[in-house]
RNA sequence: GGAGACGUAGCAAAGUGGCUAAAUGCGGCAGACUGUAAAUCUGCUCCCUAUGGGUUCGGUGGUUCGAAACCACCCGUCUCCA
C-alpha cells in the first residue's frame, strides 16, 4: 500500500506552512485537498499558495478548472488516487475540505457513468415529506441517517437508488470502509481563541491584498454568483455588497464570520470522521514531535 | 425648559392581565455528513445538585386571586419643539 501523508486541521491553522515542511523533509508532491483553490483566478479569497511560496515544490490540484467548470468529490477522488498512484514520489494531501480527504482515503464508489451530481428532476417536484416517506419506505436505513428537511440529500439518496437500482445504503455497505492508502494524518490544530483571532487577521489580510478587487476582477470576466467557485467564503459575501445592501467593513464582518463557523465545522468533521493525529501548529516542540512521527510512519514500510 | 416615544434573555425583536421561562431571527455551543461539502441539515442556548426547583422582562411601590403587560413615582435612551 502506497503511504500517504495527510495534512489537515480547519481554515488559517497553518496547514501550508506545515505541508511545506514536511514535503521539503520528506521529499514529496503536495497534492492539494480543497474545493475552491481548483477554480482559476479565486487566489486571494481561497487562501491559495503563491507561485513563490510554492518553493519549487511540485503542487497539484490547484488552478486546474475554469470558474464556469464544476469540480465535485468524485472528480477529486479520481485525480489525486491517480497522482499517488502513478508517481514515484510520495504525496501529501494538504487540505480542509473533509469529505475529499476521506473520499480518497476511503472506499467510496461514485458512478462514473454518472458526469456530474444529478438529481432526477421527477423527484424535485415532490416535497420534503414525500420524499422522506418514499426513502423511509425503499431506503429505511438511509433515512435513518437524513433528516427530513435536508432536501438535498433526500433528493440525492433517492436519485442515486433511482439510477443503480439498489438503495444506497446497500451501495455502502457493499464497501470495505478500511483505508485504501497507508495515510497518516496530521492535524493542525491550536486553542480556540487563537485560531479564531488568527482567522479574523488573516481575512483582514486578504482585504488589504486586494479580495475586493479580486472579486470586482471575476465579475467583469463574466463570473457570476452562481458559479461555484463563488459560493465559496470569501467571494459569496460580496453579492451584498454590489446589492448596495453592506458596505465593505460588514462585508469583511461577515466573512470573518462565516470562516470561523466553517472552522467549527472542519473540527467535527475531522474529529468524529477519520483518525487525525492532532498537534499544535504553534507549538515547536508538539510540531517537532509529530515530525518524528511521521519519520517513523514512513520508515516503517 | 416643553411635548411625545421607548426601556424584554449575549444582540435584534414579538408579546400588552392567566395558555409565557417568554414567539422569531442573529450570534454562541454541540452534532450529522458517500458527487454543489467553503455545501446542506439537526439539537441546545436565564440559573441549579434538574422528567423537578429557583430567579426574570430598567428600578421601586401599588392595583389584582393572578402582571413583562394596568397605575404612580424614579432612573435611562431617543425624537420633536424651545
Amino acid at each position: 500500500m502506497k503511504k500517504v501523508l495527510v495534512i489537515a486541521g480547519p481554515t488559517a491553522s497553518g496547514k501550508t506552512a506545515f505541508s511545506l515542511r514536511c514535503a521539503e523533509k520528506f521529499h514529496t508532491g503536495i497534492i492539494s485537498g480543497d474545493s475552491i483553490q481548483v477554480y482559476r483566478g479565486f487566489d486571494i479569497g481561497s487562501g491559495k499558495i503563491t507561485e513563490q511560496e510554492k518553493a519549487g515544490i511540485d503542487h497539484y490540484l490547484i488552478d486546474i478548472r475554469s470558474p464556469h467548470e464544476s469540480y465535485s468529490v468524485s472528480d477529486f477522488q479520481h485525480m489525486a488516487r491517480e497522482l499517488i498512484d502513478t508517481h514515484d514520489e510520495n504525496m501529501i494531501i494538504c487540505g480542509g475540505t473533509g469529505l475529499y480527504l476521506k473520499a480518497c482515503l476511503y472506499d467510496y464508489s461514485f458512478d462514473p457513468e454518472e458526469g456530474e451530481a444529478s438529481v432526477d428532476p421527477e423527484l424535485e417536484k415532490l416535497d420534503n415529506e414525500t420524499l422522506y416517506a418514499m426513502l423511509r419506505k425503499s431506503d429505511p436505513v438511509q433515512a435513518e441517517k437524513i433528516h427530513l428537511n435536508n432536501r438535498r440529500r433526500l433528493l440525492r439518496s433517492l436519485t442515486i437508488q433511482k439510477r443503480e437500482g439498489k438503495p444506497q445504503s446497500e451501495i455502502e455497505s457493499e464497501q470495505t470502509h478500511h483505508m485504501v492508502y497507508d495515510a497518516y494524518i496530521a492535524g493542525c490544530t491550536m486553542d480556540r481563541e487563537v485560531l479564531y483571532n488568527r482567522i479574523n487577521r488573516r481575512v483582514e489580510g486578504m482585504f488589504r491584498s486586494g479580495l475586493k478587487k479580486e472579486v470586482e476582477g471575476l465579475l467583469k470576466e463574466g463570473v457570476s454568483f452562481e458559479d461555484s467557485g463563488m459560493k465559496g467564503i470569501g467571494y459569496r459575501e460580496w453579492r451584498d455588497f454590489f446589492d448596495g445592501s453592506m458596505n465593505e467593513q460588514e462585508v469583511m464582518a461577515e466573512v470573518q464570520k462565516h470562516s470561523r463557523q466553517f472552522a467549527k465545522r472542519q473540527y467535527t468533521w475531522l474529529n468524529h470522521q477519520m483518525p487525525v493525529h492532532w498537534f499544535n501548529a504553534l507549538d515547536e516542540k508538539d510540531t517537532d514531535r509529530i515530525l518524528n512521527e511521521i519519520s517513523e510512519w514512513y520508515s516503517h514500510s
